[in-house]
DNA sequence: CATCATTTTCCAATATAAAGGAAATCCTGC
DNA sequence: GCAGGATTTCCTTTATATTGGAAAATGATG
């Protein structure tokens, strides 16, 4: 039973334009011809396995990203949440609050919170996915963050970025609460 | 830089020996011929994508899992940076900062900022790239969101989802300063 | 060890993916 | 509207992915 492929050149078309790179540009980068990369977004073509190799290698995606998306049109709204209607997690200690602000149904890919910590309390998390990584941004107060073997200080305002692809730790060294910004991309 | 692809032979002839399929019945579901197999299995060739897929398929896995083992491996380190180092745009009047929060690299795909509006200061943009959603949440104070033709207000601490896609901005009406953390998602 | 059945690899023919240069198209700024 | 450059698409050539059938290897049975 021979199967249809999905359409992945409207997708990777989609991904160049977002970075505005030109068929040349992609080209050089990634060591496929402008032609075969034109012939391949319009679908005229059925690349390699390594010419699709080397997109993702030049656009530092995963190969299962390029058979994902396809775009939506959604209605033309503004989605307003109350503050206190945003979905939220604390800790059984009570000393660490999560406000969960990304939308339910970007879970999986990049999801982002809003952090309170109180003096002591601290964000123990399991590995998420592998390649995942965090940013973090301090609001006010410190932060203390733990990434496998090392650890590092963030101060207020500061910015941090780690792997969380294995064990990982955010904790209030302080004596103030710490309010801080998370970002998980996958 | 054209880049070697990673071997996927000995993977793919690993899962078919595993569920006792011999070439001839993997291509009689698959599609693909067992001479085509062969080759592929011992990385005498290059497959199209519709020969993999057609595979995959068959085969019921994801065509990451083909890859195996094979995502990019960085360094484990914690990157930190100052507060007073993060890269930040003032706006003309003096009333809108912008602090990029989201890492170079991820220019294009998903990116995030702090913004801090003064009183009756603002963040007009141009369209984004087609699909664009914005999620702003309000760290203190009150918001103002317009996005083409409809407008909404955020309360402190409160969240708002829209199309970033057509003309849009946010608007501090409030006669505090604004605090607000923005996700561009793309 | 010989024989047959099964499975895999080799081979020649064909279809088509890939690259590079030429034509066409799309943009800006006059 | 008309240049000029930048960008994309088309065209031709070359390299190779894909296939079906033949040959080789494997492996079980007596």
């Amino acid at each position: 039973m021979p199967d249809e492929a999905p359409p992945l050149g409207p997708h990777i078309q989609q991904i160049r334009k977002r970075r505005k790179l030109t068929l040349e540009q992609l080209a050089s980068l990634s060591g496929v011809s402008r032609s075969m990369l034109s012939q391949i977004e319009r679908g005229q073509t059925n690349p390699t396995f390594a010419t699709l190799w080397n997109l993702t290698r030049a656009l530092n995606i995963d190969i299962s990203e390029l058979v994902g998306g396809q775009t939506s049109n959604r209605a033309q709204t503004i989605d307003v949440v109350g503050g206190h209607f945003v979905p939220e997690i604390r800790s059984e200690d009570g000393l660490c609050t999560l406000r969960i602000l990304s939308p339910a149904q970007s879970a999986g890919r990049t999801e982002w919170y809003e952090i309170r910590l109180a003096p002591g309390g601290a964000l123990v998390s399991d590995p998420h996915a592998k390649g995942a990584v965090e940013h973090v941004t301090v609001i006010e107060g410190e932060l203390e963050v733990v990434s496998g073997e090392i650890r590092a200080c963030v101060p207020a305002q500061g910015v941090a970025r780690y792997a969380a692809d294995l064990p990982h730790a955010l904790r209030n060294v302080s004596d103030t609460e710490t309010r801080a910004f998370l970002v998980v991309a996958s």
